[in-house]
DNA sequence: CGCGAGCTTGACGTTGTTCAACTAGAGTGG
DNA sequence: CCACTCTAGTTGAACAACGTCAAGCTCGCG
């Protein structure tokens, strides 16, 4: 129908954050600045959207879609951060992080992103502090949330972490207790920070207990007390 | 001589972070709105700065000492986040993450402090893009040292995660490759999420390798090369 | 039909925690 | 001045958690 190539009709710019945010501080003039220049591209599943160690030059709007961010150590070694769905601003760490991007961004399904160019973006925020304060606020939820993951993974057993990530998934990425399991066991683990096969036998061990059910692709959460549980216990 | 009551003599404003910066970008009226009602303050060894938890009203500039930020999950588990040494911002990150202190700072050395209040900062701020992007620039470096522990302990093992820590303490806060180690084992355990028992064991064998040395309180990096290594290796 | 990628399971060894016992120094009170 | 206690550091042994390895399974795709 439409989003296979990479120059296809306008996304509907309404949703975007950015309009949304413009009709309290962003005047036309600074909006034509920004997203004149935006180039709207289609990204599809394991389709890397920008590269650890790269210098970026942009920032991107997330129309639809879900991302994982990633830093890998070596080849071999690769550890998720977080993982978002859109709509939502990513990338926008690089604006702080300047040098060289320190993780990558992965779609995990197929994504629409909007990108606009850094230093057009620079250039406003530097004499709109409320839009800049807006931005701020919204990367610091990406960072607040992965800080979550990260103390989960300070204090947590695995048996802990993967129903922590079970949760966080639904909460923040898929919206439903009932969702198509997208990621990976790989991906799960690199998320865990475990192996693959510990997240197996974890998730086959919550499926025993009745606290989550399989369906095909489908993963349900039954039990979300009982998950929540086990991730405060560890 | 003075810092041991909480109203002593004025701190060196020149060396505080917001003066130098405003150099460039603060004027006096708006200089006079933030650092005006500073309030001041000396804090012990160990005594907490500012509480997780609880609704922070200021940030603060740390002039001289040492600083933990620290999750705690229940009385028993803590988990050391970053360790931070002045002259530097602190506090800043509860800007952004507005609720309520996702951590706690606390003092593992003696330290002068200067209080900024919250809303002051923040109505200079809506007006000055240039004074919030050098601020959250200073806020990234803290969130990316962290992110880094953070890696360092997905991917590695305790072994390795002490001698990062040795190494990061070395150039990020004690800046000496000798330095009076302040923090305790048990500090160093739940910086590197272990037992202290464990890091008694792995800095016994750093020692017997040759790596570390101890004089009574100091501790002496005798090999950083290899300690760099192992932390690279796992 | 055959091949490869992702998934699953169990056996086995390594890493790290917990527990218990011991040491040394610092503070307190008679 | 000595006995007491409290805290930080240290060591080793038993045990649990977790990773690695090897084998087999299923499903989609050429």
């Amino acid at each position: 129908m439409d989003s296979n190539e990479n120059t296809h009709s306008l996304f509907d710019c309404n949703s975007c954050f950015l309009n949304r945010l413009g009709i309290l501080s962003l005047n036309e003039s600074d909006r034509q600045k920004i997203c004149g220049k935006a180039t709207q591209l289609h990204f599809k599943k394991s389709e890397s959207i920008l590269k650890q160690g790269a210098t970026s030059t942009s920032i991107g709007f997330l129309h639809k879609g879900i991302v994982k961010f990633t830093y890998q150590k070596d080849p071999k070694k690769n550890y998720i951060m977080t993982v978002v769905s859109g709509p939502k601003l990513i990338g926008q760490a690089n604006l702080f992080f300047k040098e060289r991007n320190i993780f990558s961004i992965i779609a995990v399904e197929d994504c629409d992103i909007c990108f606009l160019d850094n230093r057009d973006v620079m250039g406003v925020l530097a004499n709109n502090g409320k839009l800049l304060l807006a931005i701020v606020e919204r990367s610091s939820d990406m960072f607040q949330s992965s800080i979550f993951n990260f103390i989960s993974l300070a204090h947590n057993h695995v048996y802990g972490r993967i129903a922590d990530i079970l949760v966080f998934l639904w909460e923040n990425v898929y919206l439903n207790s009932e969702y198509d399991f997208t990621l990976s066991r790989k991906e799960i683990a690199e998320f865990a920070a475990c192996s693959h096969e510990n997240v197996i036998s974890v998730l086959s061990n919550y499926n025993k207990e009745g606290l989550i059910g399989f369906e095909g692709k489908k993963i349900i959460i039954k039990d979300l007390k009982k998950l929540k549980e086990i991730s405060k216990n560890g």
